[in-house]
DNA sequence: CGTAGTTTTGATGTCAGTCAAAATGTGTGG
DNA sequence: CCACACATTTTGACTGACATCAAAACTACG
């Protein structure tokens, strides 16, 4: 998950066209690197912000993984999303300069920092980064929806499948392999995304393990029957393998 | 819930600060306005776009309300979500430049059409008004995180006691009462916004107005104990009026 | 006033949560 | 390298909240 030297520049990161620099010309990108602070490194646990704390900087993963989640004010936390290499973390802050999610790293991973002020002042320089970055804020709208999709009227079922495909989807997208892949989260993390509890996820797993639609070894997943994954997030009857679903 | 006039502009619209004009001078208003296109009235369940559509315009809610839905390739929709006066619809296209999702109105109401194209390239002019539209997107990101909040682990009564004061807030914040409105949509939207069943969301209201928290007569909902409803949105051990929950 | 749509109410079933304990994995210090 | 403690995951038995099915009551509108 890795990717070059700690000293790259935006100019030949491989996650330039995923990210900010994605439309913009070789001059520009430039100006946004300059911008760019530290790519600071983060071990596993640690937070990256805290929900209620003031945002000076938007953060783009460069290597690694980060969970998402709000608590309440009884402690009881709700799992957001899931962030990899090339998303941009804290846009949820920009309506009121406060951070309105905590953020904590799933393992050691690297971000970019990007300092609200001058990314502002750049966005109004340059109109394609203005566009782009409108354009990871949509983004990050589309995936919120899909999660309310997700968690409004799915079965266990077809919410850890639809779980799997977007993970399998996403790092294909990264140019990773989208059939095999480890998860840096916990059960317990995937079943407070998904709105189930941990046993839940655990029985689904070993249920798709024993179907052979995956092979599931700790966090490691091999998905064997991609097809048949898919088939299974269609909410209609789709009775197929296994004792009784 | 209808303005002054059909030909009101951005400069003398009593939403404007909640809507895009917010922050800007007035020279600057005055090149928003420009570009806003009729105040189209739309009809009870017309569609102001549909899922897929490409996306010329954004749409603000002037007067009326709307919902929006994400359909399934079966035709099973789940609500995202229902916008007010003063809210932009159709954030969520900017990615690709299709709409992710329908939109239909719940009653008559009147949108401003608002051109893609042109709208950028007037925040490429007006630096304001770039940040007013990343602040309406960040708060398009934080409702729909609030609203995954709610369908992640919340009970039934939760679910309907944040509904009611997720309204009441926004009525009062448009300067309506806070304590007594008429729901725009029918149960059966709610039902489908919440994750539950229509006969759950009927039972809840039975349930709320036996207890006395509410009064409600078909769409007309009136909250008599503001605090008590407030109580109820925490998770916790929250036992108090009524034979059993 | 009659028909169609919406909401309410009642009876029953089921999926996933909870509780509990075993199994497995992870880390630390001797 | 092993022994022990602690965390995570799995498995099993039981329960309950909400869905589903069915029908009645209420509204609205031509």
């Amino acid at each position: 998950m890795e990717s070059s030297s700690h000293t790259t520049s935006c100019l030949d990161c491989r996650l330039a066209d995923l990210c900010l620099p994605y439309g913009l010309q070789i001059s520009e990108v430039m100006l946004l690197d300059k911008i760019v602070k530290a790519k600071r490194p983060i071990r596993t646990d640690e937070f990256l912000y805290v929900q209620g704390e003031q945002c000076r900087n938007l953060y783009a993963v460069k290597s690694g993984s980060f969970r998402s989640f709000i608590a309440s004010s009884e402690g009881v936390e709700q799992t957001i999303g899931f962030y990899l290499p090339g998303e941009i973390m804290g846009l949820d802050s920009l309506q009121h300069g406060n951070f309105t999610c905590s953020t904590v790293a799933l393992e050691t991973a690297l971000v970019c920092e990007l300092p609200v002020t001058r990314l502002n002042e750049l966005c109004a320089q340059i109109p394609s980064l203005q566009r782009q970055m409108m354009r990871m804020l949509s983004k990050e709208i589309v995936s919120d929806h899909e999660q309310i999709v997700l968690l409004g009227h799915r079965s266990a079922k077809e919410k850890m499948a639809t779980f799997l495909l977007m993970l399998s989807q996403r790092y294909g997208a990264l140019g990773f392999s989208d059939t095999e892949f480890n998860l840096s989260m916990r059960r317990q993390d995937i079943a407070n995304f998904l709105g189930l509890s941990i046993e839940t996820v655990s029985r689904q797993f070993a249920l798709l393990n024993k179907n052979g639609v995956i092979t599931i070894k700790q966090r490691g997943v091999q998905i064997n029957d991609l097809t048949l994954l898919r088939l299974m997030i269609e909410p209609c009857s789709n009775e197929r393998f296994s004792t009784a679903n």
